[in-house]
DNA sequence: GTGAAAGCGCTAACAT
DNA sequence: ATGTTAGCGCTTTCAC
């Protein structure tokens, strides 16, 4: 592996030289970076980033925490943070926090110096350990207590859902939650939902609240089996939102197996519009959100000077109508 | 940050022996050791990887290198590698090679001195560097010419699946491929069929090869449209083979559209059992693939000292039998 | 059994 | 406009 000093050499400047010229700060002569820029390129010169890591003290690794990667939504999410990170030459690991190892890989994320952390895994993560990474200025985002916050703003898409509802006749819609009950205050959906139910002219009645074990269990299953359970209490519904478009695959196979027809007898909507949900049957209509701009935007949280503590970035959402209505 | 140089001084030893204690190796004295772990322990030490990692010239990073994070499969597999890649102190990074790019990563993977590269991206990422990257003894996985290998054997899986169509009365299987003309050979489901579709009685006809530009398109659209061309083109088939569950997706939804009855009309068996192909409707039947031993011997490839150049680890099919058939 | 010391390759403050 | 140099924190050889 050729060195700075190598490159120096050949190009017969000082190591001081070579760095100006590739950082591009500093002057330096015309022909001095000539001859650099040549010197580089003769011996295929690359910046050892292990040496620049240490030397800045800070890696350019952004972790990224999740509870469920196979998730469809967090790929979207991860695969728009690689783009991003890309670009500004940084680059993601994921780390995967299942049953109560977060406190190893925490203590591992400080080894690494990674320059920050994003959280994905909300439902389990507490986050305890915040003041230590911000003293070593990592930074945090979604990592409860204050700090810049990414918010998904799913009013628009809420109000959408439900006024499609309304206008389709329904009165009695179920929610499948799949989280924990303690947890549904935490998601914005589900308050709105709860909040507006009657305004909507909706019946409200809290046993078509469903809640469950995710990410514990896949999304999915745990679509299916809330679906099938609300089925055999008898607690009558005509509709169903659905936390996310997994839970909602989950609910379309448990309301065929049950004899359904969707729309006919239940409608459904999703939420997160993933890449393939058009794909269901029957197709299902869904609450879209800007996956793209909020993993740019994760991204940009911890790599942008500008950011502060209290910085909030909204992202959009709004249902898309396809063949579930 | 406490350094090994605090924690020296604490215990009243030099860096060496602390060194040694965290290590394990080398000899120390019982009460050396004590007198460090408890320093350790009081100064809540933490080893500094970018130090350490400068030093030996290399990273713990394993990067793996994707064409389409969005494709669940390989999501199963990143899942599995993290999860492995943790018990072996090392960290799993996302690339994703998209368009012409590749190039200006694989300087960054030699700049970043990545311990290994897992090469996800067999379709677009012909790997001419193979030599820098052994030279700088970076563990290349699947990345054409020797080298260690994993591959799936899905000659169980095939024939079994085969078998199920043949079982069933089906005389002409068409094969959603997905990929371009060029790659087929590369892959063994596709030349399975193609060399023993007439052992199974079936009546071979190429135009029911389907080819389509994966993974420039997604796999579920690439399965649609090529199902869809297919009922237009009037080639007669009674059955349908997917190269991948999502490709299979398409293939179902094409089918449903146009009036087919699965698996009344026509029989659909797709690849790799992703966690949730049970869900489709109906549900499919696939060849299942185990993902995990897929994933860790990825990893293990990389850091076990034992595998050499040559060694190969073959994963074994097996046909799930759902409803689509 | 333990310690001293030489770097790994880079950056940046300081000197020229 | 350019060069010199002092570390970043760790590992590891070598000497005691």
């Amino acid at each position: 592996m050729v060195t700075k000093q190598e490159v120096a050499e050949r190009a017969g400047v000082s190591t001081a030289t070579v760095g100006r010229v590739i950082s591009g700060k500093g002057y330096v002569s015309a022909e001095a970076r000539e001859k650099v820029n040549a010197a580089v390129k003769e011996l295929n010169y690359r910046t050892n980033k292990l040496a620049s890591n240490l030397r800045k003290s800070k890696s350019n690794i952004i972790a990224v925490l999740v509870e469920d990667l196979l998730n469809p939504y967090y790929m979207h999410l991860v695969e728009a943070m690689v783009e991003r990170a890309e670009q500004q030459d940084c680059i993601i690991s994921m780390f995967a926090i299942k049953d109560r190892d977060v406190r190893k890989i925490l203590d591992d994320l400080l080894s690494y110096r990674v320059c920050g952390i994003v959280n994905l895994a909300m439902f389990t993560c507490d986050f305890s350990w915040y003041d230590i990474f911000l003293e070593e200025g990592i930074r945090l985002i979604n990592c409860t207590k204050s700090g810049p916050k990414v918010v998904v703003d799913y009013t628009e898409g809420m109000r959408q859902a439900m006024e499609s509802f309304r206008r389709t006749g329904r009165k009695r819609p179920a929610f499948v939650a799949g989280i924990e009950e303690w947890l549904m205050p935490t998601d914005m959906r589900i308050t709105y939902f709860q909040q507006n139910a009657e305004k909507y002219g909706f019946e409200y009645d809290s046993r078509r609240i469903l809640c469950g074990n995710y990410p514990m269990e896949k999304a999915h299953n745990v679509g299916y089996e809330l679906c099938r359970k609300l089925i055999a209490s008898g607690v009558p519904f005509d509709s169903v939102f659905c936390l996310t478009d997994m839970m909602a695959l989950g609910v379309l196979r448990a309301l065929f197996d049950n004899g359904y027809k969707v729309p006919h007898d239940v409608s459904v909507i999703g939420c997160d519009d993933l890449d393939f949900t058009g794909f269901f049957i029957p197709a299902l209509t869904t609450i879209q959100v800007d996956k793209k701009a909020e993993g740019y935007a994760y991204v940009d949280f911890i790599l942008d000077e500008g950011v502060s503590e209290d910085t909030v970035r909204k992202i959009g959402t709004k249902l898309v109508e396809r063949n579930s209505v």
